[in-house]
Parts: C-alpha cells; sequence; structure tokens
DNA sequence: TTTTTCGTTTCATTTTTCGGAATAAACGTG
DNA sequence: CACGTTTATTCCGAAAAATGAAACGAAAAA
C-alpha cells in the first residue's frame, strides 16, 4: 500500500487563501500554514504565476484570482459531481411542485448553478449560468444580509437599483431595513420584485469554517404568485431548510 | 529573473477532469494531458487520496469529490477581490462609455492589473499586464505627483524622457512643474502625450495606512482624441472618483 | 482459452524542493 | 529624517520527490 502524496501543497494553500475572509500576506500565511518564509514565498510566487493568485494593489497581500473563479465554477457546473445535488433539487421541486434553483452571488448579481423546473404547464424558464441582480432576488438579497457588513458595502455601493417591476426596492435604506430582518429571520422573500407575477423563496446554505460558518449558496423555489401566494410559499420553509441542510452536510469535512 | 513554476501540474489535471462532462478514464487523460501513463497514475492516486477526485463506482474512471466541491464554494463565496474591482470598472466603462483601466506603479513602469474596453468600434487594446512609461502617461504622472520626493527623484532619475509623440514631455523641469499641478488637483491628464490621438483620465485610489494616505493604484479612462476632447473629458471626473472611492473600500481591512 | 488492452509497480536517474542564513525592502517611531 | 524593527526576497548546498522506460499484473475482448 503505497502513500502516494503529491505535491499538492501549493493548493491547500490555494483553500486556505480561499477560506481567508481578507487578503492575507505572506507571514501570516506562513504562520497559519506551519511553513518557513522561503517555502510559502514561492509557493505564492507559483500560485500567482499560475494565476490562481494575484496580489492585492499595494502589492503586499494576496487574494484569488480569475482563474481561481473559473476553476470553481468549472467544478461546481461540472456534470458528474453535480448530480448528487441536481438530485436533492429534484426532490424538493417532487415534494413541493415548484421550480427550485442553487444560486451563488457573483458580484452583484446571483448566478444560477443548478434549476429544476416544475411540471406545471405554466413555468418560468430561467437556465444554468443565467443571472438576476442581487438587490432584486430573494437569494441576493440572503446573501448580501448574511454578508459581513464590509464585504457588502463595497458590493451595495456598485449597484444601480433599477425598478424592475411595481415592488422592486430601489430605495437603499429600506433594502437594508429588509436585510435586517432578513438576518434574524434566516430566509428571503422575493414578492414580485424583479418579474410581475413570480414569488420567490431562499434560504442559505452554509459552509463550517471552523467555528463560524458561512454563506456559499441559497436554495430557492420560485412560483407564480397566482398559484402559490406570498403567504402561502411560507408553507415551504420546512422542505427548503430540509433540503438545505441536506446540502450542507456535503460540504462537511 | 527567477521564474517559479510549482508543481501544480496536478492541479491542471484537477481543472481538466472539472472541464470534462464525463468521467474519463486514466488512459484518456493521459492522452489528453500529454504525459505517460505512469505520472498521470501518480497524479490521479495523488487527488485521490487527498479527496479531490474519486473514482466511479467500477474503478475505472475519475470524477470530482467532495473536497473540491468544498473549494468551488469557498471560492465563490469569497469572491476575489480582484473580481469585484473588474466589476467596479465595467460599471465606469458603462457609464462614461470609454475604456477604464487600473494602473500600478512599477519602477518606471506602469503596468495594467485590470482593463475594460469600450464598446465603440474603434479603440485602443491595451491589455492586462502590459506598461507604459510613466512620464508621458496620466496614471505614471499622477504616481509621481502624489509621492513623496525622496521616493520620486531617484525614479524620475533612472528614466529616459523619450519623446514618442509632439505632446511628450520630454523635459523633467516642465514635468515637475505639471506634478505639482497634478498634486494639487487630484487627478491627472495625458494629453496624446503617450500615443497620437489618444487622451486620458486618472484619478488616484488611496489606502488608509496609518495617519497618512497612500496612493497605491489609479484608476483612468481612455479615449480617442476624436470623440472626447481634452476639456471634454474632464466632465467624467465625478464618475472616475467615485468610482475611485469604492475601489477604496475593498482595500481596507 | 487466448489475445489484447489497460492499469500498476519498480527503480535508477533527473529534477525540484527545502529551509537556514544573508540580504533587501518597507515600516513605524521617537 | 534617521533609527531600529518587522517583513519580504534571494542564495545555495543538502535532501527529497518526481520522472518515465520497462516489466509486471489484471481485467475485458475475441
Amino acid at each position: 500500500m503505497n502513500e502516494l502524496i503529491g505535491a499538492l501543497k501549493p493548493l491547500s494553500l490555494l483553500e486556505a487563501v480561499a477560506g481567508l475572509q481578507h487578503p492575507a500576506t505572506l507571514a501570516e500565511l506562513a504562520v497559519s500554514m506551519g511553513v518557513p518564509k522561503p517555502t510559502m514565498h514561492r509557493w505564492l510566487g507559483s500560485l500567482e504565476i499560475a494565476g490562481l493568485l494575484q496580489r492585492t494593489p499595494d502589492g503586499r497581500r494576496y487574494e484569488l484570482a480569475r482563474r481561481a473563479s473559473r476553476l470553481a465554477f468549472s467544478i461546481l457546473s461540472n456534470k458528474p459531481g453535480g448530480a448528487v445535488r441536481h438530485d436533492i433539487l429534484r426532490r424538493v421541486v417532487h415534494e413541493v411542485g415548484e421550480a427550485c434553483n442553487l444560486t451563488v452571488l457573483d458580484g452583484t448579481s446571483v448566478t444560477y448553478l443548478d434549476r429544476v423546473e416544475s411540471t406545471w404547464p405554466l413555468r418560468i424558464t430561467f437556465q444554468q449560468g443565467s443571472k438576476v441582480p442581487a438587490y432584486c432576488s430573494a437569494s441576493g438579497k440572503l446573501f448580501l444580509a448574511l454578508m459581513p457588513p464590509a464585504k457588502r458595502d463595497p458590493i451595495l455601493n456598485e449597484m444601480t437599483f433599477d425598478r424592475l417591476t411595481e415592488n422592486t426596492v430601489t430605495d437603499k435604506a429600506v433594502l437594508l431595513k429588509e436585510l435586517a430582518s432578513i438576518r434574524r429571520d434566516g430566509y428571503a422573500l422575493d414578492r414580485e420584485e424583479f418579474l410581475s407575477g413570480l414569488v420567490c423563496l431562499a434560504v442559505p446554505i452554509y459552509q463550517n469554517k471552523g467555528r463560524s460558518r458561512i454563506c456559499v449558496a441559497a436554495l430557492a423555489i420560485q412560483a407564480p404568485v397566482t398559484r402559490v401566494s406570498q403567504a402561502n410559499i411560507l408553507t415551504k420553509l420546512p422542505v427548503l431548510q430540509s433540503a438545505a441542510e441536506t446540502l450542507t452536510t456535503t460540504l462537511d469535512e
């Protein structure tokens, strides 16, 4: 039984950087991974040349770079690996009878990682990879609500709040207030704010990070308001939460 | 110049597997990546032990494993700062309609950290990573102007002032005079000094360092003079400054 | 069964990596 | 602004790991 161990220490460095909430310096990373500075210097250099990490503009800290994002999307949109998640979504659709989707935050928008349609004739057809503004979607508001303010504010600043329906929240103060209650409740609603006639309920999927946990994705159901009223949609909450819980466990060590 | 290249070949293997829509065999992967079988065997073994890949039930093919998903979510939830910045650049381009770039000073040159093109047919195509002499670019002059003289003078001494266009400032005294006014105004212009027909406006991005603040990067727009006159480009100043302000917040801890 | 293909192990050689020490750069402070 | 301190980078010989040709084994195909 040969213990094949590759030189993927730089890769665990990538994981470490991805797990941090702020860009870290060489020294910090060297300490946290227990390697000498010259070694860390070489690893960081390699990952930087590879395009997985980049320095912050001041040149003293390291953060994820484009290729890391591409890799992440590539992994999550990969068919074989996503089969487990897709099955969970299918189960939700089967139980609540409405379309279900899995999203991540990407800048000021929410991106659909996966989606399962309802079987009703009347349905909204989004597809994997499409994007929706964060400020007027249930998942988007959920991400903003559960994010540290320091990360949230730059995102809010660069947003343009277009009025897409008569329910769209276009006032930042009002939005912030709603985010507070979302944070308290643990779920978010879209009350026809993105598309007239479309209501939506989203719950968070957490990833445990040491003692704390981070909302890395959201699970949501979407339905025509004619079939599921705003009040009614909350009855689906337990099913959603249970599915989200299952998805969370697929991320544990 | 030391070319640090790490042993992240196993990592590009991970990318390859993630890019595939079906689990692949050892032989297929060995061929597609151009390595001998024993090598591929070792790489796959490493990634499998690391928990990034797993074999399909029949044991003959490889697909992504849990740790890969975990890493992917971790990356996406920790939205790269560079990507946030890229979005801000995109927004500026959208609002002013001209190409926008983010630069840092690197020796006597200015390096493009990021760049977003305009949508006009007529456009100047620089790309990320390219360099431009500091003395004849808006960003470069901005850096020189906002720098303590003790730091600036060695850089100026090292420079050779080539005449690139008929507007290029090649006299050090004249340059120093302009730097003074740039310092006063808080912005810098490139009046076709680097490339005939190209005008440019740059504003500083500061980072707070204890009691003082330092200009660590510059945000600039570039336009053909036929579309945006030298006088006209100043009307874009407020948009630029507001974006620079937002960029500053992405640099804080 | 035989043949063929694919996967795994072995091992001498080559190629990297490793990290202590020295050097350089940036920082904070009186 | 000069000083001491912290942090980043370069050097380099010793040590470790990756490499791939060839041999071997195992499983599908004929």
